[in-house]
DNA sequence: GTCTATATCCCGATAGAC
DNA sequence: GTCTATCGGGATATAGAC
């Protein structure tokens, strides 16, 4: 598996499993963040450190504070990647369907897949305990990817803004529940399972619009319970 | 610092801010429970140190290991409480109610509050990392829990085996992935919200059941779309 | 922009005395 | 069952040279 070694700058785009990739200068900002997914895909977000990623690029432990403030900074980097991602991997795909509906249910549909595709960008997202005052990039990247999906909810919901919020929160919760389920699940990234997932959650979130009248709060009430 | 010797057994140095307790003796193994569920409460499962519990217990730092073998070991100790104290408040809440349909969405709103009320147990859950082959207490008591529940989902599903574990797997995501976002939403912990998550989350069952129908795959695909 | 070197700190785990 | 003492490791971050 490992090259045997030499070629001192052709394209890093290595950097494996072996290791190996030795190139500096110019880019290291972008190889940290490729470097940074890369050790959270194997040790998880929780296990990843500074140190372990100059070691893996062969480069100074001091020379990642040339472009990150710290060590969260450069995680903070890497979910700004994730929601980049996964905007492009949502909304493209959703807008291929018209009923809102089968929007709805494709967007969560993709939303499972990208989380079992790159469980190193979902990691960050939401195991990484990123102070999200510190580092207002990340919402800043969310954003266009929750108005997508708030849109596309707002063109469904029949029953004004309250009902749209309803409808909403429980499909973000159940993606992202099952994304949560299918991830802690063993470890089986097996296809099968991945897409017995991410069907469901196109067939709960179908569910859910079908039966939105029953999420509301019962007029009157105004808190709830 | 040369020590003046002796003072064999005077008080040793303060445990912790406003942390007086000092007890050691006999039931250190409970202690170092409660303080674990304390020290995770202020800084996470990730942040959760055997060094600093036995700081704050004013032991010496190889106390610990009297009653367990490692960290992860008292971590699942702690998740083990967790899945006990679940099932008290799941499964007697959820005894009260009669139609299955309303068993399960009180179960679903009792999971919710659970993960507010008990942050630092829900956490260790799906937070701490532990390997459940080296700790099948565990799964053992997680066992209880998920027997009642799967027995609830089967006396209403109507269509075999298969579709009883689709709503489970619904239901489960739904109440899941609404703890999960009340958790990681800024912090806010306040009753209001609290129940506001709660009631969705049991809503969002009753909507679940309600369209049960629609979350069975098609018969004769045997895999998926 | 990167390196060398270092300061500082914390952690897990073990050995052996009591 | 608990303590003292310690080993070995790894992490963050800074200072100053090139």
């Amino acid at each position: 598996m490992s090259e045997p070694a030499a070629r001192t700058h052709t394209l890093k785009a290595m950097a494996g499993p072996g290791k190996g990739g030795r190139y500096h200068h110019g880019h290291l900002r972008a190889a940290l963040i490729d470097t940074a997914v890369e050790l959270i895909g194997e040790r998880g977000v929780r296990g990843f450190s500074l140190t372990e990623a100059t070691r893996r690029l062969g480069v100074a432990v001091s020379a990642p504070y040339a472009h990150f403030a710290d060590r969260d900074d450069l995680l903070a980097a890497v979910a700004v990647r994730a929601y980049e991602l996964l905007y492009t991997e949502l909304v493209p795909e959703s807008g291929q369907v018209q009923p809102p509906a089968d929007r709805l249910a494709a967007m969560a549909r993709a939303y499972v897949r990208f989380a079992a595709a790159n469980r190193p960008l979902f990691e960050v997202l939401h195991e990484a305990g990123l102070d999200k005052a510190r580092h207002p990039e990340i919402e800043a990247a969310e954003r266009p990817l929750t108005d997508a999906f708030l849109t596309c909810v707002r063109a469904l919901s029949d029953g004004g803004d309250a009902a749209a919020q309803d409808l909403a929160t429980a499909i973000e919760a159940t993606a992202h529940g099952h994304a949560m389920l299918l991830l802690d699940d063993g470890s089986r990234q097996q296809i099968e399972a991945v897409e017995l997932a991410a069907e469901r959650t196109a067939r709960a979130t179908m569910a859910l619009v079908a039966s939105r009248h029953l999420l509301g709060r019962p007029a009157g009430r105004p808190g709830l319970a």
